[in-house]
DNA sequence: CTATCGACGCAGGAATCGACGCAACTCGTA
DNA sequence: TACGAGTTGCGTCGATTCCTGCGTCGATAG
């Protein structure tokens, strides 16, 4: 009665993986239903189900397809975790790795594959925990350049070649947001914010600012987020009203990276001690004098903490 | 009105379908009568009927009839007609209430005031603690309909009428996220996402959207969302590879409304078994048949339960 | 006598099966 | 740096299995 046996179909659907690929996986590594004649439809019990839970989660978290099937066949169920002591990268020499519908992540390490694998298959859960797991290991500033730019780039690249792609794109960038929007904050007791963050004008990308808040909560820094599409007017009404000091412009593309937006900056009444023109958008040669340009993120949060450091109170307060 | 218990002939020629159909249905599904002796004829009642009714709907709609006979179960309408009980638009007439530089919230209570104020002045931190206090003490779905709407309506409004106030919008609009994206999940206990939520295409407001996914989360269901921008070919191509149970389309202009791209979900080769058009850019009588249209955040969330519960394993069956 | 009952069977179609192949990524090697 | 070998997810194809609506039959309720 409980028993109800799932076909191949809904666990597929289940599980975000095509149905042919459970077959392969059952004649491949052996991991299907417990009991099934040839010929016959697939009928998987809980256990079974249990036994690909556990296969799906841990290629989310990098482990080779075969490794997984081989621990899949033995574990217990989902819930049981993984035996940690077998976790740390042991990668058996010779092993081939990669192939099929993948995102390229290149030399990035396991975990961006686990991340583009789980990504692919539309696995918000295991996306988040993959980025959340990566966060509370390597801080937000490692996780960034090793995890999640390998990954976005990947799909970018691939989306750009195929033209498809794009809910992936869209899901990874919300957990991405989601993920660090819950870096946990400092209290209130770092003092006001003094720096703030925004997109240049038409400009839609927040991820990089996102990183960047985070990094900053992460260190202990309160900020000001404005997002994306900031028009330039608004941009200087938000400094003249909260008197930063540093202002942060993201831009992704050149055809967002107009300076004047900066150089208005510059001749606010309440002009910032520093501004930032961060991102690929802005032309290295273009930029008003005075305007400093972070090659990459910690570059950025460095120069951050500088300023903060250099007129806030510096240790005790 | 009356209870006439309808014979199953009756029934059946005003279902359209053969009595020996009822007789499988009821053997098979255990779709039939409520109280029924063996041996005796079948008397179907009113409820009986509905339940039927709904069966029929949804098998005419290309639903699985295993499936269907599931929903039916415990689907009382034949339609999706939720209980409308209210829907009160009660717009207080010329209460002028703190002028100057202020946002408009109506009655929406001291706390939109409070936080409109903070808004006001570009204080995040205000902000966010404002909105986790609301959500902690009154849930998502309330802190949604009273404290969030009204206050980003207002802005909206004066947003419209004097066309500056555009950072507020945007900081206001990611302080919500982040609120949103830290509300506390439940594990992945309650099962595998089986419901989408998607914005229209061209779609760029996702708050919404994201309110509704906080709800979910609260109430422990999970879910996937692919946020703003998601093309038709997008969305088809996220079904099909994840085959949910039911997807929520946002459009919160009519610009953005493309019926279109609800039509081809309902014909896509994994039919989900409720698509949801959501938001105030749908036109009603424009909609394809088989689409329900929630008047609400909270009739979003019940439809999205029942969707749930209708066809997890809950207890026997 | 008529409509319905339970049991059984059948035909059409949807879902799945096994086999095969393809494309794409990684990694070792030249 | 380029290339070939190994790995892997998934699409496709013809055959098979399973689901499902309904007709038929002898018996029975109304």
């Amino acid at each position: 009665m409980a028993d109800e046996a799932l076909s191949a179909g809904a666990v597929a659907r289940r599980l975000g993986v095509a149905v042919t690929t459970l077959r392969t996986w059952h004649q491949r590594y052996g991991l299907g239903p417990s009991q099934h004649v040839p010929g016959h439809h697939r009928r998987y019990t809980a256990a079974d189900l249990a036994r690909l839970e556990t296969m799906r989660r841990l290629t989310a978290e990098g482990i080779t397809p075969a490794e997984a099937a081989r621990w899949a066949r033995q574990a217990p169920g989902p819930t049981g975790e993984v035996p940690t002591n077998a976790l740390p990268e042991v990668r058996p020499v010779g092993v081939r790795d990669g192939g099929g519908q993948a995102i390229p992540v290149g030399r990035a390490g396991p975990a961006a594959r686990g991340l583009a694998r789980a990504a692919m298959r539309l696995d918000s859960v295991a996306i988040g925990e993959a980025i959340a797991r990566a966060l509370a290991a390597d801080g937000v500033v490692a996780t960034w350049d090793r995890l999640l730019r390998p990954v976005l780039v990947g799909i970018g690249e691939r989306h750009a070649a195929t033209a498809g792609l794009i809910e992936v794109e869209h899901l990874v960038s919300r957990c991405v947001s989601e993920a660090f929007a819950t870096v946990p904050r400092i209290g209130t007791a770092t003092g006001p914010a003094r720096i703030l963050l925004s997109c240049a004008d038409e400009e839609q990308h927040t991820l990089p600012l996102e990183a960047l808040a985070a990094a900053l909560a992460e260190a202990g820094m309160a900020y000001r987020m404005l997002g994306a599409r900031v028009p330039a007017a608004a941009l200087v009404e938000a400094v003249n009203r909260t008197g930063p000091a540093a202002v942060v412009v993201w831009s992704h593309t050149r055809a967002t990276a107009d300076p004047a937006q900066l150089t208005v900056l510059l001749t606010s009444p309440r002009r910032p001690l520093l501004v930032l023109a961060a991102g690929p958008g802005w032309w290295a040669d273009s930029l008003p004098a005075g305007v400093v340009r972070p090659v990459d993120l910690a570059e950025a949060v460095s120069l951050a903490l500088a300023v903060r450091d250099s007129l806030g109170r510096p240790t005790g307060d």
